[in-house]
DNA sequence: TATGAATGAGACTTCATTCAT
DNA sequence: AATGAATGAAGTCTCATTCAT
């Protein structure tokens, strides 16, 4: 049944990287076979190799997925009128993808990556990308901030947007493991954690006596 | 020989479970072979079998080495007069081994076994008590603080206790990975985000009557 | 459109041959690949297989297209009045081929087809034929000239056929394996030794009255 | 059963070796499976790679075997006191090895191996050695004759030993094919040629009258 | 007639574990 | 206790061929 078009591959990639994200989740890189993957994708072996060349492709391809899913978000943080509020903002963006259930196999996913980081240089770019693109996002923000002088100046911005994302990794291990994590009230400690930050200027508040 | 043959025993158990931590350490624990640990023990391979029985045992007592050396932190914790203290202790006690050079493989096999937790029962035993022993220690020290009023009620004792694990663990996925990590700052930053929990009440601190 | 479609039938075929032929002879008949022939031929995978059946099919092909090219050689030898003229004929005939770049791919290839024809009958059934044609034509010119006394008796015909047929083959290898060869001076010895075989009989030759 | 010695290990190689070959000689090197191989052997899978890292290892070392075999008879030629002699005893050592049925299946590994030379450099190496081994030996007992005016000047001794050892390979081939070929016939019909190169100097010769 | 996606048997190789010595 | 050869199930990937369109 050749020449089918380009919708049909899309679709089919798709199937395969559902089966693939599926299988990985439950079961790591190395434990799942190309033959869960197949079998869950209910298409054939060659086909699976017609579309991903090897298992390494496919994790590559999730994990790239992954992270071009993450940058939308980064993206729209940046276009905050005020860059406090554009923290608030990504911080609560961060908190509802981790409350999202619908997410739990991307997170697993996710986690074996991070493992599979440390040695595969094709995953590590990806997951080092994902790492950096919020990195800069939170720098630049926190920058603004500190530049108006609504921010303080003797924290390191770096290490800001660092800790940050630490959290929130941290966060994310903490759900895949089944752990009952109250969202919401880390986010508003994280959102605490930068109020404190901002500088409370009799002069520049005006009338606050 | 019992005597110098427990020791023996012992030196030998170390021997072999530093050979798979410098292995697992750079290949994680499915692409290290027996064959690699074994080689790198300059053990035979019965040997190795004659200690632990099986490649899933070696991983199992790695990380309960780590939950072990973990516990000696959190007990020191607990020994403050004063909460406040005692978590700011704990604080620059996980920075230090977060900075610590050497503990770099384990950091590492650390990681690749929060990935095997999600499907491994043996090893989520291991990493969710990692989790839970100073997740306990902070939410004593927190509702210690809180029940004195000197922190804020306000806040979950549990979520800011999973807040500061969660931005550990991240920081040690940041620092596996390569990153230039200020440890230094991001501690600052934990006791910053404490110290905004303690309440400033004049009433309070003054009249305590 | 039967006469036009004809001569499209020719022209895809030979297209397709010279991609097969391009391909074993860089990658042998098992490492080439069906694809690397479809790809190399410019058609599609449906398109070859409209012409050739299979792998084999190709295989055999080629095997007799070499075969009945060097029926030309051997009928022209026969041609010759005088049979020892005949054999250095056919001698400086096959060094001719042998000394030509262009055939370079097609004596590769046919390597390949000896080394196949030790195991697939169609194969052989060619290759086979390619050995007792010139070794007939051989055979029938030394005869004609021992039993004109020309030639010596006391050498095998059959022998000397194969003698030469040797000769060429391993040639063949040598100059398929990059091998510098004089193929100019080989035929000179083959020639030689052809001339060795001339009987000196000053009584038959003077007295030839 | 470990612990074994050297002589174990000898005799297990000799073994894994035997039955590759007769495999290879009956089904080429492609059409082999290591399972075939495997299975002729009486060994598992594991102590076959035990010895042999790959199919490819096995081809390397059988053509490696083969190569060292006719080491022995190049050297002997070279003993000869008188070039002429050393080249006949030359000729006819390899016409018993071409006689012996026992060779037949290195003969039929070795065909295979001329193919597989033209693309695996592994292979080529041996091969192409096993080609200049006997050439150097033809060209210096040739060299040797005609500095002494035994052998005539007018003919490229290179060609000679291409052109012999050509002869030798075609015969290789042809018998490989189950052809009836007469070995001792060609034989002579070499050492005929190579007479045909000695000189008939009647100064030389003396009291020839 | 042409296309090329799909099939699936089967190839090579690895490796945790056992056990005769 | 120690050794390391042996086992064989299981994994990844290939590729000749088919056939719906």
């Amino acid at each position: 049944m050749p020449k089918v078009g380009q919708a049909h591959r899309e679709s089919r990639r798709a199937t395969i990287l559902a089966a693939a994200e599926y299988c990985f989740a439950r079961n790591g890189f190395h434990q799942t076979t190309m033959d869960d993957i197949v079998k869950r994708s209910g298409l054939s072996k060659g086909a699976v190799y017609g579309y991903f060349a090897s298992k390494g492709d496919l994790i590559e391809a999730l994990a790239n997925v992954r992270h071009e899913a993450e940058a939308a978000i980064n993206a729209a943080a940046l276009t905050a009128a005020d860059p406090v509020d554009g923290l608030i903002r990504l911080i609560h963006a961060y908190a509802r993808e981790l409350a999202a259930k619908r997410a739990n196999d991307a997170r697993r996913v996710q986690i074996h990556s991070w493992a599979e980081a440390m040695r595969e240089p094709r995953i590590r770019r990806h997951v080092v990308q994902g790492l950096s693109d919020p990195k800069a996002t939170v720098v630049e923000l926190m920058t603004r901030g500190q530049s108006t002088g609504r921010l303080a100046h003797d924290v390191d911005a770096e290490s800001v947007a660092r800790a940050l994302i630490a959290l929130l990794q941290g966060l994310v291990l903490q759900i895949a493991w089944g752990e009952q994590v109250d969202v919401a009230a880390c986010a508003r400690l994280a959102e605490r954690l930068l109020r404190g930050l901002i500088v409370q200027n009799r002069s520049n508040s005006g009338g606050r006596r």
